[in-house]
DNA sequence: GCAATTTTACGCAATTTTGCGCACACTGTT
DNA sequence: AACAGTGTGCGCAAAATTGCGTAAAATTGC
């Protein structure tokens, strides 16, 4: 095996899991822990990773330790979002166009991603960005900048949607009731979100079980428009929907 | 077997797998190793792979773990740069439409932009989030995102280009001589650069003395179509040029 | 605290990979 | 026919990488 090619996987690992231990990759990859440890040297300077007494960690886990507010959010409902993420992952193909929403839960989807054959296009410049870092296929919407968001919104964001048409696509959401339907905070988000889902064959909306029974400010579908991965507490009235699909923590 | 028909091999082979290792190669391709690894050597210049220990990888995965030539660049000519740049900054207006180019010379440009009234518009995602964090307007033109310099190219791209016109913008250069004209490494490059160049009223080449008399692979524009910003030790010659612009350093 | 365990760092040998010189084949020119 | 120029394959020494053993360092359990 190419020594790159270790290091790839390794970063792979270290970005699925969060943390691996010496002994996980050197089996894993069947390689001498010895080797494995040199590899962590050279990742660790390189900024791709955080060696730490046993192992890895991703550079962002190591954020967690100092930034509370910030990061508060970020790692809120971790698990549930990586189990919904994880299964959300085996659903693209090598033929599909993949649209990826902005935001924060669908940037847990990038980790774990490995669909190289597939096209992805999105309206965040920073999903977009870690991406292509990664070697996959991935285009950019235009449009105006938000640096709130770090997403795209305007009209040459929408002139770009209408071009295209997604075989599969992934949205966050901040509210799901089955009355008010989808619904986001931000009206110019919520406008690219209804357009790129009348653009798309297969719809999935990621959402952790805190997101049902909240209704946000601004609607942009109806409740069963898209099939619903979630995962968690799911109040009961939710099972029965044939679109909500519940994965195992 | 033609030796262009095999750097196409090799280069699908990689494209393909990511990593391919010499002996593969010359197994797959029944060449002997000697051979393989001088074609390597070929493609690697051309930047059309990146030639690792045992084999090579595709430049995209790759990118990631040698950051020495992007802060190798990155250093270089610092102070010229710096004072290209901060001239360059105060030809913006409150009213303009600005095109700026990807690459590192303009980087150094968003430093020294003051002009919150005016539009920004650039085919670089990194530069885009960083006028966005700053409180700039800043758009972007859509297209797929290209790991190894951050821009944007493709159809997408040429697309959103062609509903502009900027009424001034910046372009970083790799050679400039009188009878070659303005050249760049790489043709997709090239092409932005000149699509963007016909969509603009004041035309500014950022470029640094060792520029000059240097041709690089794709020209993208006649010698005269641009205002040159310069610094540093200037060939004679081009001192004489009225499209040539000294600055002091 | 202190001992037991785990983890790490370092030296060394085996293996792999690389760079380079040289011989040979092929091509087009004088 | 002789010639230079280019591309290819092979052998060998230098350099890099890898795996293993062992002592030092860090962590854990009590």
């Amino acid at each position: 095996m190419l020594a790159e090619e270790r290091h790839a996987r390794i970063v792979e690992m270290v970005r699925r899991q969060g943390t691996v231990t010496v002994t996980e990759l050197a089996t894993a990859l069947d390689i001498s822990e010895s080797t494995i440890r040199r590899d962590l040297d050279k990742l660790d300077q390189a900024h791709r990773l955080l060696k730490v007494h046993g192992g890895a960690t991703t550079l962002e886990s190591a954020h967690l330790t100092r930034d509370l507010t910030l990061e508060e959010r970020h790692g809120l409902h971790a698990e549930e979002k990586r189990a919904i993420c994880a299964y959300a992952a085996t659903l693209v193909g090598p033929d599909d166009l993949v649209y990826l929403d902005a935001g924060s839960t669908v940037e847990e989807l990038l980790n774990h991603l490995t669909e190289r054959a597939a096209r992805y296009v999105t309206d965040s410049v920073s999903h977009a960005m870690k991406l292509a870092a990664r070697g996959f296929h991935v285009t950019v919407l235009g449009g105006e900048l938000k640096s709130a968001t770090e997403s795209l919104v305007g009209p040459d964001t929408i002139a770009a949607i209408s071009r295209y048409h997604f075989t599969i696509g992934f949205w966050g959401v901040n509210g799901i009731t089955p009355e008010n339907g989808l619904t986001s905070p931000e009206s110019n988000e919520a406008l690219i979100k209804q357009l790129t889902m009348e653009h798309t064959a297969r719809r999935y909306v990621l959402a952790d079980a805190t997101k049902f029974d909240n209704t946000s400010l601004v609607r942009f579908d109806a409740f069963d428009s898209a099939t619903i991965v979630t995962c968690g507490d799911v109040p009961e009235k939710y099972k029965s929907f044939e679109n909500v699909v519940e994965v195992a923590r």
